[in-house]
DNA sequence: AATGAATGAGCCTTCATTCAT
DNA sequence: AATGAATGAAGGCTCATTCAT
């Protein structure tokens, strides 16, 4: 539906549409990165719209967050798939995780903050299963699933919450590697 | 003891004074119990007291989350501290971690919740860090007490905050462990 | 016209903003003068308008004080000068402070009292010192202003603070007419 | 009556009570001087008793400021009366008024501050008149003292809430004297 | 007489949202 | 479609004052 590409010619209030969606989350995600007040005046400030167009495209400052919070999550999903295909691909799905926060970790690290924040972000867990599914041996329980998933992403928040030093370093890497891959060999004891 | 993070203003000397703390610490957990806004004046209420009052004993908003924060943790120290004598500390320590929050589910979930929210609550990143302690070989790099302990905090976390209707399984309890037993035994292997 | 202090959130470009900044200043103008308790919730429902909207053109109390002042003292320093081609610009000068405060005595007294109640009203005194030029010999040294300057006003405050009978009257200019003279004309002597 | 200097036996408690109205008082003082918040609590504290204590012997707030400011005025005009037998009583006085803000500016200052920010601190006007005795001839009129009295003090309060490095020089001394006398010794020149 | 815990009205300020233009 | 002035509920916090002990 919305992923209609067809180029008619009578569309040139949703392309406005378009560059204003994109300019006001331009300006969020630049908010957030600054550290500055997220609040929906600075928002349109930034995005140099009034509020009211602000309000026209999006029904509550919640829904600017989601579409942030959903892009991101788009944007790793896509990024896994592609290491889908590698002799390592827990590796690769696992640097793409934490490339993700190389370039503009401010923005990111508030992003995530913000959806912490917001109480209501939806389906968001669904989405991170979908995307660990590589580290995942065929046929295990979805127990495992859920575990791995939140274990991975567990660290990877913290060490950008708290700024940690070894975000970026081949250790950090590693260690996750080791997690997965540990968690995947070990075999299934039960507790006694 | 000596890592109450607190800052009464006042010291409750006096039986009245620590009756009115507790008042003001139960009407906050349950108030986040609840889910209903959490604000000074709301918990003052709920508290039976003025705000005013509650001023006296907290400085401001963000110490009463962290006197609640403070207790958890200790409350969690303890419990994995008792298991350190067992024959299988770590199962010890996951199950000490996950019981903690059978009882009252949703005020824990809270009280996490809230302590995400708020900026200032330092010291967190290391108290976990001790706890996980029992985990970790001797002698690895801070590298793995980092990982280990945000992994598993990664999905405890999760399971509370999503309400995972793992919370409480063995299963789960079983996949932590051997998260952990499986990093502990895997080989450090480097990236190539 | 440099000399605006004023710090305005929102420039009024508006007929409508205009309009409202001058009902809030007139509001404050006669909360002030009422001797009513000078809050920015006062002053807003006087004016008619929202706390919001006050804030929308003020950053803070204060502001409205110094906005206040600064027209007190534009009005002023106007007033002098146009008395300096007279044949008596000193006398015209202590005219112009003097009947300043002849028509809303209590407005003025009650900004005047307000100024002095804010701790942050800079630049007060070397407007003040401005306006003086016109009692000073050429070549005098900074003492002489200083005196000359914070001299008068100290009379016209408490003249104005103390609800003088003077207030008004030929006696009062006379006399700080005489103190202008006087002090001019008299030998500085050195003590010995 | 109070003071009444007899030392009779029976007076433990007045005793004590005068101890306690002097701690309040110096403890007062001496927030003052450190531009601490000035507020009841604050006062009690510092001066080692309870707030119940301090209401036991001031009405309000504003009792203590008037209690201070009182004090200050008995000072200066002993001061002043000092000097009266002098050769240049005029002087004198003035260096009684100047040396006054020497030793503990800050303190004064803030009495100062405090006393133009306490609206009811009446009497004032006319304790200072009185102080101002020498600096006129006999039979002038009554709009002389004010006018003189009320420029000293306003030169004298100008320095020291502006904090003005000419406080303790000579040269203020020096002018202040030449105010005094270049306006007795004027012509009291009518308006044409 | 003294204590100090308790009070609560009230202050300043923010910000999501609406709606007339 | 866009604007942006206006709204006002709500929040955190202070502090003079009271009163049971």
């Amino acid at each position: 539906m919305s992923d209609d590409v067809t180029q008619t010619r009578r569309r040139p209030r949703q392309a406005r549409s378009k560059a204003t969606v994109d300019a006001i989350l331009e300006a969020a995600t630049r908010i957030l990165e600054a550290g500055d007040a997220f609040t929906t005046n600075h928002v349109a400030e930034r995005a140099g719209v009034s509020v009211g167009t602000l309000y026209q495209y999006f029904p509550d400052k919640a829904a600017i967050v989601q579409t942030l919070a959903a892009r991101e999550r788009r944007r790793q999903r896509g990024a896994i798939r592609e290491g889908l295909d590698g002799d390592e691909p827990d590796r690769a799905a696992i640097r793409a995780m934490l490339t993700a926060f190389d370039g503009r970790e401010g923005a990111r690290r508030a992003i995530l903050a913000q959806i912490l924040r917001t109480p209501t972000v939806p389906g968001m867990a669904d989405q991170i299963d979908l995307g660990v599914a590589p580290f995942i041996r065929a046929g295990e329980r979805p127990v495992h699933a859920f575990v791995l998933s939140r274990a991975i992403m567990g660290v990877v928040r913290a060490a950008v919450m708290e700024d940690s030093p070894l975000l970026g370093t081949q250790d950090l890497e590693d260690a996750l590697v080791r997690l997965v891959r540990g968690y995947r060999d070990a075999s299934p004891k039960r507790s006694k």
